[in-house]
DNA sequence: ACGGTCTCCTTACACCGTAAGGCGAGGAGC
DNA sequence: GCTCCTCGCCTTACGGTGTAAGGAGACCGT
């Protein structure tokens, strides 16, 4: 029972399950191989090197984000772009820290800033503004799960993880600290992840004061 | 002529000049310990191993950034901060990405917080304002920086280089990514980092409108 | 002089990415 | 049917990585 062929395709969907499971830095060519029941050399034949893989495994996570829907209102379009960004980069922790270093976007990649910029030259904005917003946008979502990783994954015990963050250095003033520790992040039912629609809200009201319609007020 | 001994700051210190001179990837133990006139296990001695040595590398970082000072208008303050933060982790381009996957903050860091969260409170500001403008501007100042590092060094041939992406996939229709590519980017003068102004204006509006004075406005 | 501690070194292991080249099966052309 | 080429996979090998274990020597308080 020959196994078939593996394809491109099935090298990098196999490489996003394994970064997920064991984490981005237990990828490896070897343990790639392995999961797919083959020499890790195999896979060169499939993949130029572990950068080209890295890059096709960002170009796949860029699939994933939902886009605007044409004719949809400019802020809802906006809005659930960001909330599908967040949840993708969620769901692909690894994602973020590959997104950084890797400068080769890939068709999805491309795709996906198309329509974007397609999206809001279709509601009558000029290059600048979609510039600015588009800045400010991407900047906000990529921040916030940035700052979402750093912290301890459960949210049930984030407020303990904190204090003893705090405590970790017992030399230390802080009183401020302790203050937003014990007011807020040590709260039952504190969540971070709650604060993403708290400033995307303000993000949005931002982007939106950049609007054409709106520079009547400027 | 004996070398003076190792410390655990001049570890750390080399560590970083390492990173900035020859990227993150290139640091390894046994250079790091090359560079010092030591064998790579030496360095064990002053840190307890290399994830302790990237904490330690991110909390000097810290210690980079510009604080509030107190009494300042709480707009100058913060805007300040982003300002140094954003300067900081250009200088240390490998910084960015060690915060992600770094949740031991180590002293320097913790004092930062303090230092800021303190600044807020002193301006008559409760926890939960706290917590939105805390969110919001870190957020937008990491995420800028991400997407700073993504693009091409050189702003002078950023025009090509983009407009070499969108040519990379030539059986895909990009009109609107051209279109913003030939209108932005392209220009001659333009340049992304002036963008982050831009966008931290808008995001201290967003934030000062939290403020509990503004609050009758609400 | 002596014991301890502190700093550094040597050796070793398991892992990494990947360059170079070999081997066997499947299909194309005759 | 036979040959030959191509494609997918493998073997071997090299120089690199982090770090566990333990040894060597210099310094210092007594």
């Amino acid at each position: 029972m020959a196994r078939p062929p593996l394809t491109r395709d099935a090298v990098v969907a196999a490489a996003i399950a394994l970064a997920g499971e064991d984490g981005l830095d237990r990828l490896s060519m070897r343990r790639l191989g392995e999961r797919l029941g083959v020499e890790a050399m195999s896979l060169y034949h499939h993949v130029r090197g572990k950068p080209a893989l890295l890059d096709a495994m960002v170009d796949a996570v860029f699939a994933e984000i939902d886009l605007p829907r044409p004719g949809e209102p400019l802020r809802d379009g906006l809005r659930r772009r960001a909330v599908s960004q967040r949840a993708v980069l969620h769901r692909h922790r690894w994602a973020l820290g590959l997104l950084e270093s890797r400068s080769h976007p890939g068709p999805a990649t491309l795709e996906h800033h198309d329509a974007v910029l397609g999206f809001l030259y279709a509601a009558g904005w000029g290059s600048a503004p979609v510039g600015h917003a588009y800045a400010l946008l991407d900047a906000y979502v990529y921040g916030f799960v940035l700052q979402e990783q750093q912290l301890p994954i459960e949210p049930a015990t984030a407020g303990e993880t904190a204090a003893a963050m705090v405590a970790s250095q017992p030399d230390l003033e802080l009183p401020h600290l302790a203050r937003f520790v014990a007011e807020v992040v040590a709260r039952p039912g504190y969540d971070f992840a709650a604060e993403f629609e708290v400033g995307l809200a303000l993000v949005l009201d931002a982007v939106t004061s950049l609007a054409p319609s709106a520079a009547t007020g400027a």
